[in-house]
DNA sequence: TTCAAATGTGTTATTATGAAGCAATGTACT
DNA sequence: AGTACATTGCTTCATAATAACACATTTGAA
Protein backbone atom coordinates (compact mmCIF):
# COMPACT_ATOMS: atom_id res chain seq x y z
CA UNK A 1 0.00 0.00 0.00
CA UNK A 2 0.66 3.46 -0.03
CA UNK A 3 3.23 3.36 -3.02
CA UNK A 4 3.53 6.56 -4.85
CA UNK A 5 2.37 10.16 -3.66
CA UNK A 6 -1.13 11.02 -4.33
CA UNK A 7 -1.93 14.68 -5.73
CA UNK A 8 -4.26 16.04 -3.41
CA UNK A 9 -5.40 14.13 0.51
CA UNK A 10 -8.85 15.78 0.36
CA UNK A 11 -9.54 13.85 -2.79
CA UNK A 12 -9.25 11.25 -1.37
CA UNK A 13 -10.86 8.66 1.20
CA UNK A 14 -9.17 9.68 4.96
CA UNK A 15 -7.53 6.24 6.01
CA UNK A 16 -8.74 3.96 3.89
CA UNK A 17 -6.08 2.03 1.58
CA UNK A 18 -6.41 -0.54 -1.12
CA UNK A 19 -4.09 -3.99 -1.42
CA UNK A 20 -4.07 -6.05 -4.04
CA UNK A 21 -2.53 -9.94 -4.06
CA UNK A 22 -1.80 -10.39 -7.94
CA UNK A 23 -1.50 -13.74 -8.87
CA UNK A 24 -0.06 -14.99 -11.81
CA UNK A 25 1.19 -19.12 -13.19
CA UNK A 26 4.15 -19.78 -14.53
CA UNK A 27 7.04 -22.13 -15.16
CA UNK A 28 4.27 -24.20 -12.86
CA UNK A 29 5.24 -22.13 -9.97
CA UNK A 30 1.94 -19.54 -8.41
CA UNK A 31 3.76 -16.29 -8.55
CA UNK A 32 3.16 -13.08 -6.89
CA UNK A 33 3.37 -9.31 -8.30
CA UNK A 34 5.65 -7.40 -5.70
CA UNK A 35 7.19 -3.91 -5.09
CA UNK A 36 10.49 -2.63 -3.55
CA UNK A 37 11.33 0.97 -2.65
CA UNK A 38 14.74 1.86 -2.75
CA UNK A 39 13.97 3.40 0.55
CA UNK A 40 12.70 0.14 2.42
CA UNK A 41 14.89 -3.06 2.61
CA UNK A 42 11.50 -5.08 2.52
CA UNK A 43 9.13 -5.26 -0.17
CA UNK A 44 5.13 -5.07 -0.17
CA UNK A 45 1.79 -5.63 -2.10
CA UNK A 46 1.18 -2.98 -4.81
CA UNK A 47 -1.96 -0.81 -3.31
CA UNK A 48 -3.61 2.51 -3.40
CA UNK A 49 -6.12 4.84 -2.07
CA UNK A 50 -9.46 5.38 -3.06
CA UNK A 51 -10.84 8.41 -4.23
CA UNK A 52 -13.82 10.25 -2.80
CA UNK A 53 -15.59 9.90 -5.96
CA UNK A 54 -14.77 6.26 -6.82
CA UNK A 55 -16.30 3.04 -5.77
CA UNK A 56 -14.03 1.33 -4.33
CA UNK A 57 -14.10 -2.04 -6.58
CA UNK A 58 -13.46 0.60 -9.22
CA UNK A 59 -10.29 1.97 -7.19
CA UNK A 60 -9.09 -1.62 -6.83
CA UNK A 61 -9.49 -2.03 -10.95
CA UNK A 62 -7.63 0.82 -10.97
CA UNK A 63 -4.62 -0.02 -8.58
CA UNK A 64 -4.51 -3.36 -10.98
CA UNK A 65 -4.67 -2.09 -14.46
CA UNK A 66 -1.78 0.44 -13.32
CA UNK A 67 0.03 -2.39 -12.01
CA UNK A 68 -0.36 -5.05 -14.80
CA UNK A 69 -1.86 -3.35 -17.74
CA UNK A 70 -4.55 -5.59 -17.56
CA UNK A 71 -8.18 -5.02 -18.14
CA UNK A 72 -11.16 -7.38 -17.21
CA UNK A 73 -9.74 -8.91 -14.90
CA UNK A 74 -10.28 -11.67 -12.16
CA UNK A 75 -10.51 -9.57 -9.30
CA UNK A 76 -12.19 -10.13 -5.21
CA UNK A 77 -12.02 -8.69 -2.37
CA UNK A 78 -11.28 -10.87 0.49
CA UNK A 79 -11.14 -9.01 3.40
CA UNK A 80 -10.63 -6.15 5.88
CA UNK A 81 -7.49 -5.60 7.62
CA UNK A 82 -7.98 -2.90 10.21
CA UNK A 83 -6.16 -3.79 13.49
CA UNK A 84 -5.43 -0.47 15.57
CA UNK A 85 -1.61 -0.48 14.94
CA UNK A 86 -0.99 -2.21 11.72
CA UNK A 87 0.56 0.75 10.28
CA UNK A 88 1.58 3.05 13.08
CA UNK A 89 5.37 2.65 12.37
CA UNK A 90 5.18 2.85 8.76
CA UNK A 91 5.74 6.32 8.15
CA UNK A 92 9.17 7.12 10.26
CA UNK A 93 11.09 10.30 9.01
CA UNK A 94 12.88 8.87 6.50
CA UNK A 95 9.92 7.59 4.41
CA UNK A 96 8.48 10.79 4.84
CA UNK A 97 11.69 12.43 3.69
CA UNK A 98 12.45 10.42 0.61
CA UNK A 99 8.64 10.91 -0.20
CA UNK A 100 8.70 14.88 0.22
CA UNK A 101 5.42 14.65 1.96
CA UNK A 102 5.16 18.64 2.87
CA UNK A 103 4.63 18.95 6.44
CA UNK A 104 0.83 19.92 6.37
CA UNK A 105 0.41 16.38 4.90
CA UNK A 106 2.12 14.14 7.15
CA UNK A 107 -0.68 13.64 9.20
CA UNK A 108 -2.88 12.05 7.02
CA UNK A 109 -0.49 9.62 5.84
CA UNK A 110 0.70 8.71 9.54
CA UNK A 111 -3.23 8.22 10.61
CA UNK A 112 -3.97 4.70 11.40
CA UNK A 113 -5.18 3.21 8.23
CA UNK A 114 -7.25 0.23 7.28
CA UNK A 115 -6.93 -1.82 4.09
CA UNK A 116 -9.09 -3.24 1.82
CA UNK A 117 -7.75 -6.68 0.66
CA UNK A 118 -8.72 -7.61 -3.03
CA UNK A 119 -6.94 -10.79 -5.23
CA UNK A 120 -6.34 -10.90 -8.80
CA UNK A 121 -5.84 -13.93 -10.89
CA UNK A 122 -3.78 -12.87 -14.11
CA UNK A 123 -2.27 -14.20 -17.20
CA UNK A 124 1.13 -13.70 -16.43
CA UNK A 125 1.78 -13.78 -19.83
CA UNK A 126 -0.51 -10.81 -20.55
CA UNK A 127 0.28 -9.08 -17.54
CA UNK A 128 3.76 -6.57 -17.83
CA UNK A 129 4.44 -5.37 -14.53
CA UNK A 130 4.61 -1.51 -14.43
CA UNK A 131 6.79 0.32 -12.33
CA UNK A 132 5.19 3.48 -10.25
CA UNK A 133 8.90 5.44 -10.85
CA UNK A 134 12.01 4.87 -11.95
CA UNK A 135 12.90 3.90 -8.51
CA UNK A 136 10.16 1.27 -8.10
CA UNK A 137 10.87 -2.20 -8.33
CA UNK A 138 8.50 -4.35 -9.36
CA UNK A 139 8.52 -8.15 -9.91
CA UNK A 140 6.54 -11.87 -10.14
CA UNK A 141 7.96 -13.69 -6.79
CA UNK A 142 7.14 -17.70 -6.53
CA UNK A 143 4.83 -17.32 -3.69
CA UNK A 144 7.18 -20.32 -1.92
CA UNK A 145 9.95 -17.39 -1.66
CA UNK A 146 8.11 -14.43 -0.96
CA UNK A 147 10.70 -12.23 1.54
CA UNK A 148 9.98 -9.98 3.88
CA UNK A 149 7.46 -7.79 3.22
CA UNK A 150 5.94 -4.30 4.96
CA UNK A 151 3.20 -4.06 7.66
CA UNK A 152 0.87 -7.02 7.79
CA UNK A 153 1.24 -7.34 4.25
CA UNK A 154 2.52 -11.12 4.86
CA UNK A 155 -0.69 -11.42 6.89
CA UNK A 156 -2.61 -10.26 3.73
CA UNK A 157 -0.95 -12.82 1.37
CA UNK A 158 -1.79 -15.60 3.72
CA UNK A 159 -4.91 -14.76 3.76
CA UNK A 160 -5.41 -14.28 0.24
CA UNK A 161 -3.82 -17.78 -0.71
CA UNK A 162 -6.19 -19.13 2.19
CA UNK A 163 -9.29 -17.72 0.59
CA UNK A 164 -8.30 -18.99 -2.89
CA UNK A 165 -7.59 -22.62 -1.44
CA UNK A 166 -11.36 -22.40 -0.35
CA UNK A 167 -12.31 -21.14 -3.22
CA UNK A 168 -10.97 -23.89 -4.98
CA UNK A 169 -13.62 -25.95 -3.96
CA UNK A 170 -16.35 -23.89 -4.75
CA UNK A 171 -15.70 -22.32 -8.30
CA UNK A 172 -13.12 -23.69 -11.05
CA UNK A 173 -10.11 -21.57 -11.16
CA UNK A 174 -7.74 -21.29 -14.50
CA UNK A 175 -9.36 -19.39 -16.74
CA UNK A 176 -7.36 -16.44 -15.78
CA UNK A 177 -4.46 -17.59 -14.52
CA UNK A 178 -3.32 -19.74 -17.55
CA UNK A 179 -3.09 -19.47 -21.28
CA UNK A 180 -5.89 -19.73 -23.98
CA UNK A 181 -4.33 -23.23 -24.59
CA UNK A 182 -2.90 -25.61 -21.85
CA UNK A 183 -2.64 -29.13 -20.77
CA UNK A 184 -4.57 -30.75 -18.18
CA UNK A 185 -1.11 -31.60 -16.15
CA UNK A 186 -0.75 -27.71 -16.03
CA UNK A 187 -3.95 -27.46 -14.84
CA UNK A 188 -3.53 -29.90 -12.32
CA UNK A 189 -0.03 -28.40 -11.24
CA UNK A 190 -1.82 -25.05 -10.57
CA UNK A 191 -4.32 -27.00 -8.36
CA UNK A 192 -1.39 -28.80 -6.58
CA UNK A 193 0.43 -25.34 -6.28
CA UNK A 194 -2.92 -23.66 -4.79
CA UNK A 195 -3.66 -26.71 -1.91
CA UNK A 196 0.08 -27.46 -1.20
CA UNK A 197 -0.33 -31.02 -1.80
CA UNK A 198 0.00 -33.81 -4.44
CA UNK A 199 -3.11 -34.82 -6.27
CA UNK A 200 -3.59 -38.00 -8.35
CA UNK A 201 -2.71 -37.53 -12.10
CA UNK A 202 -5.56 -40.29 -13.76
CA UNK A 203 -8.22 -39.54 -10.97
CA UNK A 204 -7.74 -35.39 -11.31
CA UNK A 205 -8.19 -35.97 -15.07
CA UNK A 206 -11.41 -37.83 -14.72
CA UNK A 207 -12.92 -34.94 -12.11
CA UNK A 208 -11.94 -31.51 -13.72
CA UNK A 209 -12.97 -33.04 -17.24
CA UNK A 210 -16.38 -34.48 -15.67
CA UNK A 211 -17.56 -30.94 -14.22
CA UNK A 212 -17.79 -29.71 -18.16
CA UNK A 213 -16.23 -26.50 -18.71
CA UNK A 214 -12.95 -27.72 -21.01
CA UNK A 215 -12.53 -28.17 -24.69
CA UNK A 216 -10.26 -30.72 -25.96
CA UNK A 217 -8.44 -29.47 -28.39
CA UNK A 218 -7.42 -31.56 -31.79
CA UNK A 219 -3.77 -30.41 -31.10
CA UNK A 220 -0.39 -31.44 -28.85
CA UNK A 221 1.74 -29.47 -26.87
CA UNK A 222 5.21 -29.03 -28.98
CA UNK A 223 8.50 -29.00 -27.84
CA UNK A 224 7.98 -31.18 -24.67
CA UNK A 225 9.85 -34.12 -23.30
CA UNK A 226 8.24 -37.28 -23.04
CA UNK A 227 4.71 -38.08 -24.78
CA UNK A 228 2.90 -34.87 -25.87
CA UNK A 229 -0.04 -34.01 -24.06
CA UNK A 230 -3.19 -32.93 -25.48
CA UNK A 231 -3.78 -29.37 -25.29
CA UNK A 232 -7.34 -27.77 -23.61
CA UNK A 233 -9.49 -24.26 -23.26
CA UNK A 234 -12.14 -23.54 -21.14
CA UNK A 235 -15.50 -23.35 -22.65
CA UNK A 236 -16.34 -19.86 -21.85
CA UNK A 237 -19.96 -19.97 -21.53
CA UNK A 238 -20.21 -23.35 -18.95
CA UNK A 239 -17.33 -22.22 -16.98
CA UNK A 240 -19.11 -18.78 -16.22
CA UNK A 241 -22.52 -20.77 -15.31
CA UNK A 242 -20.34 -23.48 -12.79
CA UNK A 243 -18.72 -20.03 -11.38
CA UNK A 244 -21.78 -18.76 -10.84
CA UNK A 245 -23.77 -21.35 -9.42
CA UNK A 246 -20.91 -23.57 -7.96
CA UNK A 247 -19.76 -26.89 -7.92
CA UNK A 248 -19.51 -29.67 -4.90
CA UNK A 249 -22.95 -28.62 -3.30
CA UNK A 250 -22.77 -30.17 0.07
CA UNK A 251 -26.33 -30.16 0.70
CA UNK B 1 -25.11 2.29 10.44
CA UNK B 2 -25.16 5.65 11.99
CA UNK B 3 -27.45 4.93 14.98
CA UNK B 4 -26.69 6.84 17.86
CA UNK B 5 -24.71 10.07 17.69
CA UNK B 6 -21.66 9.79 18.24
CA UNK B 7 -19.95 11.98 20.64
CA UNK B 8 -16.15 13.15 19.29
CA UNK B 9 -15.94 12.68 15.62
CA UNK B 10 -12.11 12.78 16.34
CA UNK B 11 -12.37 9.63 18.40
CA UNK B 12 -13.47 8.02 15.52
CA UNK B 13 -12.41 6.55 11.82
CA UNK B 14 -13.72 9.64 9.46
CA UNK B 15 -15.96 7.60 6.40
CA UNK B 16 -15.90 4.37 7.96
CA UNK B 17 -18.59 2.57 9.65
CA UNK B 18 -19.46 -1.08 10.09
CA UNK B 19 -23.10 -2.64 9.73
CA UNK B 20 -24.32 -6.62 11.44
CA UNK B 21 -26.34 -8.18 9.95
CA UNK B 22 -27.22 -10.36 13.63
CA UNK B 23 -29.46 -13.77 12.67
CA UNK B 24 -31.11 -15.84 15.24
CA UNK B 25 -33.40 -18.44 14.69
CA UNK B 26 -36.56 -19.56 16.39
CA UNK B 27 -40.07 -20.99 15.64
CA UNK B 28 -38.76 -22.32 12.44
CA UNK B 29 -37.84 -18.93 11.90
CA UNK B 30 -34.63 -17.33 10.60
CA UNK B 31 -34.43 -14.12 11.84
CA UNK B 32 -32.48 -10.80 11.75
CA UNK B 33 -32.25 -7.81 14.25
CA UNK B 34 -33.60 -4.83 12.99
CA UNK B 35 -34.09 -1.28 13.96
CA UNK B 36 -36.21 1.92 13.37
CA UNK B 37 -35.79 5.68 14.20
CA UNK B 38 -39.44 7.38 14.57
CA UNK B 39 -37.98 9.94 12.03
CA UNK B 40 -37.65 7.48 9.39
CA UNK B 41 -40.09 5.09 7.82
CA UNK B 42 -37.60 2.66 6.68
CA UNK B 43 -35.38 -0.10 9.00
CA UNK B 44 -31.59 -0.34 9.39
CA UNK B 45 -29.43 -2.80 10.19
CA UNK B 46 -27.66 -1.98 13.78
CA UNK B 47 -24.21 -0.64 13.13
CA UNK B 48 -21.85 1.54 14.50
CA UNK B 49 -18.39 3.52 13.98
CA UNK B 50 -14.93 2.36 14.37
CA UNK B 51 -12.99 4.30 17.31
CA UNK B 52 -9.40 5.37 15.83
CA UNK B 53 -8.13 3.34 18.91
CA UNK B 54 -10.00 0.33 18.64
CA UNK B 55 -9.60 -3.38 15.70
CA UNK B 56 -12.38 -3.15 13.21
CA UNK B 57 -12.97 -6.44 14.70
CA UNK B 58 -13.66 -5.51 18.45
CA UNK B 59 -15.73 -2.49 16.80
CA UNK B 60 -17.81 -4.98 15.61
CA UNK B 61 -18.26 -7.02 18.99
CA UNK B 62 -19.04 -3.98 20.61
CA UNK B 63 -21.76 -3.18 18.25
CA UNK B 64 -23.17 -6.75 18.48
CA UNK B 65 -22.70 -6.80 22.29
CA UNK B 66 -24.56 -3.52 22.98
CA UNK B 67 -27.37 -4.72 20.59
CA UNK B 68 -28.09 -8.26 22.34
CA UNK B 69 -26.01 -8.57 25.00
CA UNK B 70 -24.54 -11.40 24.55
CA UNK B 71 -20.67 -11.89 24.36
CA UNK B 72 -18.42 -14.78 22.46
CA UNK B 73 -20.77 -15.03 19.43
CA UNK B 74 -20.08 -16.14 16.47
CA UNK B 75 -18.87 -12.97 14.11
CA UNK B 76 -17.98 -12.77 10.92
CA UNK B 77 -16.93 -10.27 8.57
CA UNK B 78 -17.89 -11.03 5.17
CA UNK B 79 -17.85 -8.06 2.53
CA UNK B 80 -16.99 -4.32 2.06
CA UNK B 81 -19.95 -1.89 0.87
CA UNK B 82 -18.18 0.84 -0.93
CA UNK B 83 -20.13 2.63 -4.13
CA UNK B 84 -19.61 6.16 -3.80
CA UNK B 85 -23.51 6.64 -3.43
CA UNK B 86 -24.05 4.51 -0.91
CA UNK B 87 -25.00 6.77 1.33
CA UNK B 88 -25.27 10.75 0.20
CA UNK B 89 -29.21 11.08 0.27
CA UNK B 90 -29.13 9.53 4.14
CA UNK B 91 -28.85 12.64 6.01
CA UNK B 92 -30.84 15.21 5.03
CA UNK B 93 -31.71 18.07 6.74
CA UNK B 94 -34.85 16.39 8.96
CA UNK B 95 -32.63 14.04 9.87
CA UNK B 96 -29.72 15.86 10.64
CA UNK B 97 -31.92 18.05 13.14
CA UNK B 98 -33.36 15.13 14.63
CA UNK B 99 -29.85 13.93 15.37
CA UNK B 100 -29.26 17.54 17.16
CA UNK B 101 -26.10 17.61 14.82
CA UNK B 102 -24.23 20.97 15.17
CA UNK B 103 -23.59 22.51 12.03
CA UNK B 104 -19.56 21.86 11.94
CA UNK B 105 -19.84 18.04 12.38
CA UNK B 106 -22.64 18.23 9.40
CA UNK B 107 -19.88 17.83 7.10
CA UNK B 108 -18.45 14.67 8.74
CA UNK B 109 -21.83 12.79 8.75
CA UNK B 110 -22.39 13.59 4.98
CA UNK B 111 -19.31 12.52 3.84
CA UNK B 112 -19.18 9.42 1.67
CA UNK B 113 -19.16 6.58 3.86
CA UNK B 114 -17.50 2.59 3.63
CA UNK B 115 -19.29 0.46 5.78
CA UNK B 116 -18.06 -3.19 6.63
CA UNK B 117 -20.24 -6.27 6.84
CA UNK B 118 -20.16 -7.99 9.92
CA UNK B 119 -22.66 -10.99 10.46
CA UNK B 120 -23.15 -12.61 13.53
CA UNK B 121 -24.89 -16.26 14.74
CA UNK B 122 -26.63 -15.89 17.96
CA UNK B 123 -28.49 -17.79 20.43
CA UNK B 124 -32.43 -16.28 20.12
CA UNK B 125 -33.28 -17.23 23.37
CA UNK B 126 -30.21 -15.60 25.18
CA UNK B 127 -29.88 -12.43 23.20
CA UNK B 128 -32.09 -9.51 24.58
CA UNK B 129 -32.68 -6.78 21.95
CA UNK B 130 -31.22 -3.86 23.63
CA UNK B 131 -32.39 -0.25 22.73
CA UNK B 132 -29.99 2.43 21.22
CA UNK B 133 -32.09 5.41 22.87
CA UNK B 134 -36.28 5.40 24.02
CA UNK B 135 -37.08 6.26 20.70
CA UNK B 136 -35.97 3.49 18.96
CA UNK B 137 -37.49 0.50 17.73
CA UNK B 138 -35.38 -2.77 18.02
CA UNK B 139 -36.77 -6.33 16.62
CA UNK B 140 -36.23 -9.34 15.21
CA UNK B 141 -37.74 -10.22 11.87
CA UNK B 142 -38.12 -13.42 10.02
CA UNK B 143 -35.78 -12.62 6.95
CA UNK B 144 -38.90 -13.60 4.42
CA UNK B 145 -40.28 -10.75 5.87
CA UNK B 146 -38.05 -7.64 6.16
CA UNK B 147 -39.48 -4.58 5.49
CA UNK B 148 -38.01 -1.73 3.15
CA UNK B 149 -34.17 -0.76 4.78
CA UNK B 150 -32.26 2.46 3.99
CA UNK B 151 -29.34 3.10 1.96
CA UNK B 152 -28.15 -0.62 0.88
CA UNK B 153 -28.57 -2.43 3.70
CA UNK B 154 -30.74 -5.00 1.63
CA UNK B 155 -28.07 -5.39 -0.29
CA UNK B 156 -25.93 -6.58 2.24
CA UNK B 157 -28.74 -8.37 4.15
CA UNK B 158 -28.47 -10.20 0.84
CA UNK B 159 -25.28 -10.60 0.45
CA UNK B 160 -24.83 -11.80 4.77
CA UNK B 161 -27.50 -14.80 3.61
CA UNK B 162 -25.65 -15.69 0.62
CA UNK B 163 -22.29 -15.56 2.32
CA UNK B 164 -24.09 -17.78 4.94
CA UNK B 165 -25.61 -20.13 2.13
CA UNK B 166 -21.77 -20.68 0.37
CA UNK B 167 -20.07 -21.33 4.48
CA UNK B 168 -22.61 -23.93 4.97
CA UNK B 169 -20.85 -26.20 2.30
CA UNK B 170 -17.88 -25.39 3.89
CA UNK B 171 -18.38 -25.70 7.78
CA UNK B 172 -20.92 -26.98 10.39
CA UNK B 173 -23.70 -24.09 11.56
CA UNK B 174 -25.98 -24.64 14.54
CA UNK B 175 -23.83 -24.59 17.15
CA UNK B 176 -24.32 -20.54 17.41
CA UNK B 177 -28.18 -20.26 16.39
CA UNK B 178 -29.72 -22.92 18.36
CA UNK B 179 -30.45 -23.87 22.03
CA UNK B 180 -27.51 -26.45 23.83
CA UNK B 181 -30.72 -28.92 23.67
CA UNK B 182 -32.17 -28.99 20.29
CA UNK B 183 -33.85 -31.92 17.59
CA UNK B 184 -32.85 -33.06 14.10
CA UNK B 185 -35.70 -31.94 12.47
CA UNK B 186 -34.95 -28.47 14.20
CA UNK B 187 -31.45 -28.45 12.77
CA UNK B 188 -33.34 -29.74 9.58
CA UNK B 189 -35.16 -26.76 9.48
CA UNK B 190 -32.36 -24.11 10.28
CA UNK B 191 -30.69 -25.75 7.11
CA UNK B 192 -33.45 -25.35 4.97
CA UNK B 193 -34.39 -22.02 5.84
CA UNK B 194 -30.91 -20.72 4.90
CA UNK B 195 -30.52 -22.55 1.86
CA UNK B 196 -34.39 -22.48 0.90
CA UNK B 197 -35.40 -25.90 -0.24
CA UNK B 198 -36.44 -28.99 1.65
CA UNK B 199 -34.09 -31.32 2.03
CA UNK B 200 -35.20 -35.38 2.56
CA UNK B 201 -35.13 -35.90 6.19
CA UNK B 202 -33.49 -39.39 6.34
CA UNK B 203 -31.06 -38.24 3.72
CA UNK B 204 -30.13 -35.47 6.39
CA UNK B 205 -30.17 -37.48 9.53
CA UNK B 206 -27.75 -39.62 8.37
CA UNK B 207 -25.54 -36.91 6.13
CA UNK B 208 -25.65 -34.76 9.54
CA UNK B 209 -24.84 -37.42 12.03
CA UNK B 210 -22.06 -38.93 9.79
CA UNK B 211 -19.91 -35.69 10.14
CA UNK B 212 -19.45 -36.81 13.85
CA UNK B 213 -20.54 -32.93 15.70
CA UNK B 214 -23.76 -34.28 17.35
CA UNK B 215 -24.38 -36.30 21.06
CA UNK B 216 -27.71 -38.04 21.31
CA UNK B 217 -28.73 -37.21 24.46
CA UNK B 218 -30.68 -40.20 26.30
CA UNK B 219 -34.36 -37.68 26.66
CA UNK B 220 -37.09 -36.31 24.27
CA UNK B 221 -38.27 -33.33 23.51
CA UNK B 222 -41.87 -32.80 25.57
CA UNK B 223 -44.97 -31.10 25.22
CA UNK B 224 -44.90 -31.68 21.16
CA UNK B 225 -47.33 -32.60 18.60
CA UNK B 226 -47.68 -35.81 17.59
CA UNK B 227 -43.86 -37.96 18.11
CA UNK B 228 -41.68 -36.90 20.65
CA UNK B 229 -37.99 -36.43 18.56
CA UNK B 230 -34.50 -37.34 20.72
CA UNK B 231 -32.64 -33.94 22.05
CA UNK B 232 -29.25 -33.72 20.81
CA UNK B 233 -26.59 -31.26 21.64
CA UNK B 234 -23.10 -30.29 19.98
CA UNK B 235 -19.62 -31.90 20.41
CA UNK B 236 -17.77 -28.52 20.90
CA UNK B 237 -14.32 -30.11 20.62
CA UNK B 238 -14.94 -31.80 17.76
CA UNK B 239 -17.52 -29.21 16.31
CA UNK B 240 -14.48 -26.29 16.85
CA UNK B 241 -12.71 -29.39 15.08
CA UNK B 242 -14.68 -29.88 11.70
CA UNK B 243 -15.17 -25.63 12.02
CA UNK B 244 -11.07 -25.22 11.84
CA UNK B 245 -10.84 -28.04 9.07
CA UNK B 246 -13.91 -27.58 7.35
CA UNK B 247 -16.04 -30.38 5.37
CA UNK B 248 -16.29 -30.97 2.04
CA UNK B 249 -12.95 -31.18 0.83
CA UNK B 250 -13.50 -30.80 -2.84
CA UNK B 251 -9.76 -32.09 -3.80
C1' DT C 1 -60.08 -46.60 19.52
C1' DT C 2 -58.73 -44.83 15.46
C1' DC C 3 -56.50 -41.43 12.62
C1' DA C 4 -53.15 -38.10 11.16
C1' DA C 5 -48.72 -36.30 11.44
C1' DA C 6 -44.42 -36.60 12.59
C1' DT C 7 -40.16 -39.40 13.91
C1' DG C 8 -36.76 -43.41 13.61
C1' DT C 9 -34.70 -47.05 10.93
C1' DG C 10 -33.71 -49.61 6.83
C1' DT C 11 -33.15 -50.78 1.49
C1' DT C 12 -31.77 -50.18 -3.04
C1' DA C 13 -29.86 -48.12 -7.17
C1' DT C 14 -26.83 -44.80 -8.76
C1' DT C 15 -22.96 -41.96 -8.64
C1' DA C 16 -18.50 -40.26 -6.90
C1' DT C 17 -14.01 -41.31 -5.11
C1' DG C 18 -9.42 -43.42 -4.15
C1' DA C 19 -6.06 -46.61 -5.58
C1' DA C 20 -3.86 -48.75 -9.07
C1' DG C 21 -2.81 -51.30 -13.93
C1' DC C 22 -1.39 -50.81 -18.56
C1' DA C 23 -0.79 -49.31 -23.24
C1' DA C 24 0.73 -45.33 -26.06
C1' DT C 25 3.83 -41.57 -27.08
C1' DG C 26 7.90 -39.00 -27.51
C1' DT C 27 12.97 -38.05 -25.99
C1' DA C 28 17.50 -39.52 -25.16
C1' DC C 29 21.01 -42.68 -25.41
C1' DT C 30 23.54 -46.62 -27.25
C1' DA D 1 17.56 -48.63 -35.55
C1' DG D 2 16.69 -50.27 -31.09
C1' DT D 3 16.04 -49.72 -26.21
C1' DA D 4 15.23 -47.43 -21.82
C1' DC D 5 12.53 -44.18 -19.54
C1' DA D 6 9.48 -40.59 -18.19
C1' DT D 7 5.03 -38.95 -19.01
C1' DT D 8 0.34 -39.11 -20.81
C1' DG D 9 -4.29 -41.17 -21.60
C1' DC D 10 -7.55 -44.55 -20.67
C1' DT D 11 -9.49 -48.15 -17.76
C1' DT D 12 -10.78 -51.20 -13.91
C1' DC D 13 -12.11 -52.30 -9.26
C1' DA D 14 -13.44 -51.76 -4.53
C1' DT D 15 -15.39 -48.60 -1.50
C1' DA D 16 -17.93 -44.56 0.02
C1' DA D 17 -21.41 -41.08 -0.57
C1' DT D 18 -25.90 -39.81 -2.30
C1' DA D 19 -30.75 -39.81 -3.84
C1' DA D 20 -35.09 -41.92 -3.67
C1' DC D 21 -38.11 -44.41 -1.28
C1' DA D 22 -40.66 -48.14 2.12
C1' DC D 23 -42.21 -49.22 6.52
C1' DA D 24 -42.79 -49.37 11.43
C1' DT D 25 -43.24 -46.41 15.72
C1' DT D 26 -44.83 -42.79 18.64
C1' DT D 27 -47.84 -39.23 20.09
C1' DG D 28 -51.95 -35.93 20.41
C1' DA D 29 -56.39 -35.25 18.92
C1' DA D 30 -60.86 -36.60 17.04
Amino acid sequence: MLQGVIENNANYQPGLSIDCVIFGFHDNQLKVLLLKTPFESKWSLPGGFVPIDEDIDTAAVTVLNVRTGIEGIFLRQFAVFGKVKRNDKHFNDTVLDYLKIPQQEVKWFTQRFITIGYYALVDFLKAVPQKGNHQETISWIDHKEVPELILDHKEILDKALDTLRTELNLMPIGYNLLPEKFTIPELQKLYETILDRKLDRRNFLRKITHIGILNKLDEKKSNVAHKAPNLYSFDTQKYQEVLKNGLNQGW
